[in-house]
DNA sequence: TCACAAGTGTGCACGGTCTGCAAACTTGCA
DNA sequence: TGCAAGTTTGCAGACCGTGCACACTTGTGA
């Protein structure tokens, strides 16, 4: 829900493909595994060339994730536009909650099956942390302009790893259980704020 | 210094050559750029054949950063070995920076010359990553057991990811600083411990 | 001393990944 | 209708990574 109008007939033909590519991989994947699948496989459910494919995506793993390049920016604004009031921490968890829900929504079977995918190839993994990287980076940009401090600062750096960690626990915990992502997600968030102190045992 | 006694002439020869390969690989690639590096040139500088290399290694990427297969023990030893007063969070971080005095002992040039060119190859992030995840399993399983909560619930997933996110930063703010490493590790594991609360403004 | 088992290095072949290039083809617009 | 710009595609080529078979080295016990 971001860049919908005038995309013309090109821009909207484009669109399909790739989402038709992500999910032909993502799919493909869950049935026969990351190594049992080629590009041309992918390719071909989604009937284009081959060539094409590498048009869209850098690699099989790129195309099973979908990296989405707006996530960084929106992450950045929106804890530049938390109120005034609230702590940068705060800022931020707000933020990934925001995050979150507006994902979810997006597409959340997709989501699911994808986040299955990635458990079962620590490959993906890798790449979901680097295009995490990606994110955490405008993170930090926007967390640094929000306090005042360099973005090379411990501060900010500290604050968005942390988020990116949190991010990572809860979907991990998520697949798992049954529990909303977003309640989670606030449990870690929450114990981050309060200086990973003991939990109290039951 | 691990593995050093009754090695036998075989494996003395076996490290010598796994050495030699990822100390060519970071060699080249400092110098050339990760992708004007083929592997045959690593293997040539080396003295070995490209088969061979991948006999010790899975790609150029592992042979840059070399992996190091006992790190994951070693932290899960560390953490369990903390004096029974210290609370979980506070036996993480002796053994983060105990683990980083005696890994940068252990071949400090090496290490920072490593460490920039990760900075400057987004794809060696990634690996760094999902290498680091494979030693974050053995930290929070030994934070789990520690604490005597299960290895899946969300405190000891949530510190052993803080943890590498300290690590992280560290690690970012060293290659461009002078300041000691164990110092500003330090400073990270401080702030987490203090509920990531905005610093102090001069 | 010799021979043998186990471990290590190497060449070869093969399928897969990814990129650059140039030739079609399609779309938008005048 | 016709042109400019964007998209798809095939092709060639470099590189990656693995399985396999064979040669060579090392350690060991007869």
């Amino acid at each position: 829900m971001s860049t919908q109008a005038a995309e013309g007939l090109r821009g909207r033909k484009k669109r399909q493909t790739r989402t038709a590519l992500g999910h032909a991989a993502v799919r493909l994947v869950a049935e026969h595994g990351l190594d049992h699948v080629t590009v041309e496989d992918i390719s071909a459910a989604a009937g284009v060339s081959p060539r094409t494919f590498f048009n869209y995506f850098a690699g099989k793993e790129d195309a099973v994730l979908g990296p989405d390049p707006e996530a960084g920016p929106r992450m950045r604004a929106r804890v530049l536009a938390a109120p005034a009031e609230l702590s940068a921490a705060a800022a931020v968890r707000d933020a990934l909650l925001a995050e979150v829900a507006a994902e979810l929504a997006d597409d959340r079977e997709l989501w699911l099956q994808r986040m299955r995918v990635v458990q079962q190839h620590p490959v993906l993994l890798a790449k979901v942390f680097s295009g995490g990287e990606v994110v955490e980076r405008e993170l930090v940009a926007g967390i640094a302009e929000r306090v005042g401090l360099p973005a090379d600062d411990t501060y900010p750096l500290l604050l968005g790893a942390a988020a990116g960690a949190a991010f990572r626990v809860a979907i991990a915990r998520w697949a798992g259980t049954a529990t909303p992502l977003h309640v989670l997600l606030a449990e870690a968030v929450d114990m981050l704020a309060h200086g990973l102190a003991e939990p109290h045992r039951d």
